[in-house]
DNA sequence: GTCTATATACAGATAGAC
DNA sequence: GTCTATCTGTATATAGAC
């Protein structure tokens, strides 16, 4: 990976944002090359077909998503705090490509639901130890999906009740509260 | 509304199944036509266009919504139980509904987006007296949003960790004795 | 009210020049 | 490594028969 091209990360970049602002209808390899500001023909020899291409954003967000476990196993203010809080970072890398991934996996991509399953798995099993009990565990997970729906609706003006800042601290508390191990 | 046209609903329910089921871009007019078992130009006696199309299923959502915001207010258990427990019924037409119009909303569609957003005001203007304050009844919101977003992504054999049945039963009581107005 | 046939545009993908 | 040109299939939409 020394000196990686940069037009693969340009086109991978720009397909990103067309999932993620316009959906997946209109992430086409046409428009996506449009907005990388790349031929058509420059996108294919990048990335062979769509399938390929969608596949690149996949193995983006599974490198993301093991920085990410191991940023949360190291997080002074514990996993459950880092995991909540980091689910609502608009524009964070990850937080794109998931929602990136997401929109991939509803046109029935094995590649994307795996990596989805995969990431789940690895969250719930850093979180499981740092909560009470089954309850409490999918209580957090659910939050944290919450608040990924949340950002991935929320184009065109739609401001879900997204929580920052204050209001964020505050929920992070109250899940807390309710899902920490009694010791 | 006396004597609905069959074919209508019939291309209603083929259009939500292939956006749940195979995502934006399976669910072309053509296919949809052909899963509701109508021609091309059956289809599009009913529905002039693809925004009508999309329209039609905004509208439907509208009509489930005023119903489910009459049985929430109206639910013995309570609202707050109400909207989680109702949050991850499988094969619900209202979460159908949901599911599908997020879809066209990830498109860029204005109703769309709307109704959602209505919707959601309708949901916190309801729960709203029914939580400690905002922190909770932002919890109760995302929890439920969690709900939608695993049932969205669950196709294809990704079992999200939704709960069912005493699992849920439990989470709803964690998240009724976390979000309880003081009295 | 539902069909077939067709017009027009755009999707994904390939070939080959530079 | 990136481009233009082009092939083939499919999308949306219209026209007009039944």
């Amino acid at each position: 990976m020394s000196r990686p091209p940069h037009a693969r990360e340009k086109v991978l970049d720009a397909f990103e944002r067309l999932l993620i602002d316009e959906g997946a209808r209109a992430a086409t390899i046409d428009a996506t090359a449009r907005a990388a500001g790349v031929s058509k023909g420059g996108l294919l020899y990048h990335f062979g077909s769509r399938e390929a291409l969608e596949a690149g954003v996949v193995a983006r967000l599974n490198d993301l998503v093991t920085a990410d476990v191991a940023a949360m196993s190291a997080a002074p203010e514990g996993p459950v705090a880092y995991f909540l809080r980091t689910s609502a970072m608009d524009g964070d890398p990850l937080d794109r490509a998931i929602i990136a991934v997401s929109q991939i996996a509803q046109g029935g991509n094995a590649l994307a639901l795996d990596a989805l399953h995969t990431m789940r798995e690895q969250w719930a099993e850093l979180l499981e130890p740092h909560t009470a009990d089954a309850t409490a565990l999918a209580l957090v997970l659910l939050v944290s999906d919450g608040l990924y729906f949340n950002n991935a609706i929320r184009e065109g003006g739609i401001a879900g009740p997204v929580p920052r800042g204050e209001a964020m601290s505050a929920l992070i508390a109250l899940v807390e509260t309710a899902t920490r191990p009694a010791r």
